[in-house]
DNA sequence: CTGTTAGCGCGTTCAC
DNA sequence: GTGAACGCGCTAACAG
């Protein structure tokens, strides 16, 4: 049988008030009697029963979610994941909450963290935006003892408690590797081949990253490959659809296009209609509706993807887990950089 | 508030024992008064506290894994991850066991799930092999209503409730995809190119499965790729290392291996020693030690995995809701393809 | 058929 | 400083 608090009690000759003082490290215990009860634990190999403790207190743990309002089909379904979750914790002993702020915006963000910092919920995870404003606010949960988790992107050097999110630069270097091998044969044998970048916005630090990696790849393994000045599409449908429409009038010879943000419905638009002889070879972020049904027209070749599904329940995971100042399995909360090709969708 | 039992008895007009009779659906409640319960249930919304009911219950789920004492490093691995839920299972009320078997060997299989049901555990998890007697002994385990799940490898058309696994056709069809692609370039062109295959034991299901896959997509998209008749390694590092070396030998013109099996240290080895001007591409499966460090330094092109620790975490969350009669989460217990180049090693 | 009562393992008053 | 007693939401005896 596990042994209870009764058991440590009884072996140390206490009561089980004094038992319950010393776990929950409260004072009015002599250090005598204190270590008494400690051995006694020790000794029996107590651990303690988190759910019946959280029954006991009527514990509740309260989270906070806040997510850009923007409406691209990544942060939507971001959206989906987090009602998703709310919709299951009627079971578990948890309040989900989502504050939506306008997207790009550190002051609004500010502003919401402070907000919840007044609230104060067990935890807060939020989308980070790379400023110093945020990283302050942010120094403001962790005095105030709140776990925050950054989600999908991250605030570096600053005290969040963890990152739910994938690796940037990796997910870069990978789209590069791919793009460099995929265009090995068609193109570039000894001619060289050109390709064209398309972001979301260079203010953005997943996007930076992801750039840093797809370029520094390039350059060391695949010298032939021309990368094109970036063209930035805004994350916006439309404005993506122009910016490559105008892109492949003008460089006839584009080979490659790997798009590192989002709008791609708009990418996959212009791609389309231009009509080519000879289609480029297009690496996209994120599986959505529009890059499935292209990846399986093969207008795109792959996608890479951050499972929000799965970032969304780890952060939930990691806040509770340090709410409890508990561990956290690692390989759990490790997001994969997935890489979808026609033959693997899910 | 969140409504509880007494809320219902109260709004029911009925006592406590009665509302937990209708609850757990038990004998004794005239339908009248089990209807009257029920709506009160309905109408306040009610929603089990589980963890209060398991607390009273003293309820300790017990779930038992069967697996294959296997020696090649992804058996291992799978070992040590079922290892950790164990040691992990002290603070959920959940007892794990595990009990090793013959590896290929269903009448051994067959003797353990017949050993297993007569502990009538709260749920099982195995690694299935295809054979007519093991679909037999799953049948009686659904009958006595303990949940199975089929770990790793499936068992097609059998009463399992749930598989932990990869899609064996998907990833076939992937690392077909895959070596067409990469080939395109250095050695396809007009000419053609020579493929070799290597697996475990064409006796194996999910070695079928990823031959299957990868043949049609070759045959369908690569139809200037040969594939020379499959090598089997019998999952050995030894044998295949005298397989693959052999194979080399007598077809110079090797442009890619693809090992949908195990034993890959031997492959490795075969493909270093052999020392050709030009290496042949490989896509192997699982990410070993072995098959880590072969990525990096460039000796193997791509790999395919499965995350064993997300498999068994996976079967344990099932098994403990199917105990429960609780629904799952569908893409939590998705297995994913991961495809892994040496840019996006975790 | 239905209700009363005593716990499950723990946290929290209150007295002592 | 320390201990006894009650309650969290639920189940499991045992009465009636």
């Amino acid at each position: 049988m596990k042994p209870t608090v009764h058991d440590i009690a009884k072996s140390a000759g206490v009561s089980l008030a004094t038992v319950d003082r010393v776990l929950n490290d409260r004072p009015g215990v002599r250090a005598v009697t204190r270590s008494k009860v400690e051995e006694a634990i020790a000794a029996l190999g107590y651990v303690r029963d988190l759910a019946a403790a959280n029954l006991a207190k009527g514990r509740t743990y309260s989270f906070v979610f806040i997510l850009p309002e923007n409406d691209n089909s990544f942060m939507i379904g971001l959206h989906e994941e987090v009602r998703g979750a709310i919709a299951r914790s009627s079971a578990e002993r948890t309040h989900i909450r989502i504050i939506d702020v306008p997207p790009f915006d550190p002051d609004a963000l500010v502003d919401a963290l402070e907000k919840v910092l007044a609230e104060k919920p067990s935890g807060v995870a939020f989308v980070a935006i790379d400023a110093p404003e945020v990283r302050a606010a942010v120094g403001r949960l962790k005095e105030a003892g709140i776990p925050t988790v950054t989600l999908v992107s991250d605030l570096p050097d600053a005290s969040r408690d963890h990152y739910a999110g994938i690796d940037n630069i990796a997910a870069g270097r990978t789209a590069g590797s791919l793009m460099g091998r995929f265009l090995s044969g068609p193109f570039l044998a000894e001619r060289g081949a050109t390709v064209a970048v398309l972001a979301g916005s260079m203010l953005v630090r997943d996007h930076r990253e992801r750039l840093e990696g797809f370029s520094s790849v390039i350059g060391e393994s695949y010298p032939n490959v021309l990368i094109l000045p970036v063209l930035e599409g805004r994350d916006d449908p439309a404005l993506a659809e122009t910016v490559v429409a105008d892109a492949l009038r003008r460089h006839a010879d584009i080979a490659g296009i790997y798009s590192l943000g989002a709008g791609n419905r708009g990418l996959i638009r212009a791609v389309q209609k231009a009509g080519m002889s000879r289609r480029p070879l297009v690496i996209a972020h994120e599986l959505t509706a529009s890059t499935r049904a292209a990846l399986a027209e093969g207008v795109i070749d792959a996608v890479l993807n951050q499972d929000a599904g799965h970032e969304v329940r780890s952060a939930i995971r990691v806040l509770k887990a340090k709410a409890d100042g508990l561990p956290v399995i690692a390989g759990q909360e490790r997001i994969r950089i997935d890489i979808f090709l026609k033959d693997n969708l899910p």
